[in-house]
DNA sequence: CGCCAACATGTTAGCGCTAACATTGTTGTA
DNA sequence: TACAACAATGTTAGCGCTAACATGTTGGCG
């Protein structure tokens, strides 16, 4: 445990110029270079243009690390979803990406892979760059994320359903979405719909519309009857759906799927074997993408508004990130009943 | 200018536990906590578990800004795309997640909207958090962006196409593409066909496809001709595509549309309108998307293999960030015409 | 039994920036 | 004229961590 001898211990590598060469070139010390970037106003004009030429001149690219850092604020926005392959969270991405770039915040991506105990892990990693907010789909966490998000004193903003929320919450109701259009089905007059869905154990908010579902069918009498299928969702899996239907169920007359991407590949399944629909039998989706709408017969669906959800979490975040107090936690940005053809 | 009073001036706000409140907790100097994380074979197996139940104790999250800026590595991985409405660019972003995460680094996501300016700025922004490599879609930069990726002293990828790339490059030779798709309409017998994009001006990619085309096409003795769309690509555009080629060159016997959206709407605008394909007209895309695949007559198209530019591309930066020489700087990972039914 | 390698741990300084406070000069106003 | 209020800039310390080096401690071997 002697004295250790005082030899300086350098590490910079000559590597890109720092704020302080650049005041050293504008005469100026380096707090002043440093607001001449981040707090213009309290900076002479003349200083300040003296200041930005330096940077020019020496190719000076801020580091944002090392003011995070000292500031304790990083621009960052967490964004976790539970997989990129489904078209419903990218355009909630777009949504979000959209306004926080313009308000000058970067997106950090996390992908669970409908895994919450990746979630956990993602969040540490995302906390611990402290980033400014956190934007998660889905109100299921482990307990331990659940803590973690509790106390880490940043807004939190969950996305897609509606449901008692850790902080700010902006989605739409999944078990009324089903009912809606349970709802539809008995009104039209089908007697003997089927639900169906890909992995619906991954699927949560799939299966909470069916919870919806089988409410409207057994107040109206009937028995509610599920399928699920093992594939992903896609055309294929409704094609393939569509015909396991008819054969495990002869007398069905109305399918209602869980997503517009099975009902699509249903509907247009059913045009190439010369199925009637809807006269043959009724198909249903949930989501108003582009193919469905687009079809003839154009899909019966539910519209849910998902660049919308991402511009208002954004929007709500943004008022909060500026000192704003939030009076509403929770928004439902609601959906819309498609009525096409199919049914 | 007198001196200052030595009245220290503290600044932390009792927020996180810090590296050195656990390791005092686990009787250890922060050095060892810091190993306990990062490097845990230089450390005593007794001593680390000690490290890590204080951690657990503490709910310490490790501050990746402080580590970062100490170390001067980052884990974060910039990538940089045109735009998030395109599936092209989604898949791509995909492959290179599921490849990244598993390696431990993080996506920071950027979105030019078709602009080199914007591409710039995010090039400055991702630098300045010390991104450990940057993915860029594109080989159009700004002569400054251009600039600051040379000198950046970080691994460059460039995705997409082929061409004299700043320092990797994982793509396809989209004039070869444009080529291989108008040489299939030649074979075939068609006399007359058609290019038809939509906002070329953005999509050069498209127009490289173009070109090819437009080559065969001269070599054959045929005189090529585009039709420009100005909405963005949609199975609308394409359904509008087609009957303004129509209206426009009645004798058109092929469309050669810039892409599958485009493509897929106008050949099930076709089954809807009676036109018979491809007796009537023949209809070709570019991608290979699950719809055109998933139609009848199935659509001609060419694979682009995006998932797979995705991974490589991470692989390739993998090699590259673990110090591994890397002999080839370019990949072509080629693209398969996929004939259909439609031509 | 001394020497050296291999291991385990510690000390110090610094990464590049900004918060907090200090200092100066300038202006408006009682 | 004095003094507050403000505008412009500076000084100091520290954000939480890790690189670089230093030190102590084993154990193997000639």
């Amino acid at each position: 445990m002697s004295t250790h001898p005082p030899q300086p211990r350098h590490r910079r590598g000559a590597d890109q110029p720092t704020l302080a060469q650049v005041a050293e070139m504008a005469g100026v010390s380096s707090i002043t270079a440093s607001r001449a970037l981040n707090a213009p106003e309290r900076v002479n004009d003349a200083t300040r243009q003296r200041v930005l030429d330096a940077m020019d001149r020496l190719g000076y690219v801020p580091n944002l690390v090392a003011g995070s850092l000292a500031s304790s604020r990083s621009r960052f926005i967490a964004v976790i979803v539970p997989s990129l392959a489904n078209t419903v969270f990218i355009e909630v991405i777009k949504g979000l990406q959209s306004t926080f770039e313009a308000a000058g915040y970067q997106i950090l991506l996390g992908n669970t892979d409908y895994d919450i105990e990746r979630e956990h892990r993602l969040v540490r990693t995302f906390l611990g760059w402290s980033c400014s907010a956190l934007v998660t789909a889905g109100l299921r966490h482990t307990d331990a994320c659940r803590k973690l998000l509790k106390g880490c004193d940043r807004p939190v903003m969950e996305v897609m359903e509606l449901g008692d929320a850790l902080d700010l919450n902006v989605g739409l109701d999944h078990v009324e979405a089903g009912r809606a259009m349970a709802r539809h089905l008995v009104d039209r007059g089908y007697r003997r719909p089927l639900f169906v869905g890909a992995r619906l154990g991954e699927d949560y908010r799939a299966q909470m519309r069916y919870r919806g579902h089988a409410e409207i069918l057994e107040a109206a009498g009937m028995s509610p009857t599920v399928l699920e299928l093992d594939q992903l969702g896609s055309l294929e899996a409704g094609a393939a759906g569509l015909e396991r239907a008819r054969r495990e169920t002869p007398d069905v007359d109305a399918i209602h799927f869980a997503n517009d991407d099975l009902a699509s590949g249903a509907l247009l399944h059913a045009l190439r074997l010369g199925i009637r629909v809807p006269d043959d039998v009724a198909i249903a989706g949930f989501n108003g993408l582009p193919l469905g709408q687009f079809i003839t017969p154009r899909l019966t669906t539910i519209q849910s508004p998902r660049d919308t959800i991402g511009r208002l979490a954004a929007q709500e975040l943004l008022q909060r990130l500026e000192g704003k107090r939030v009076t509403r936690r929770q928004h439902d940005v609601g959906f819309e009943l498609l009525v096409g053809d199919s049914t």
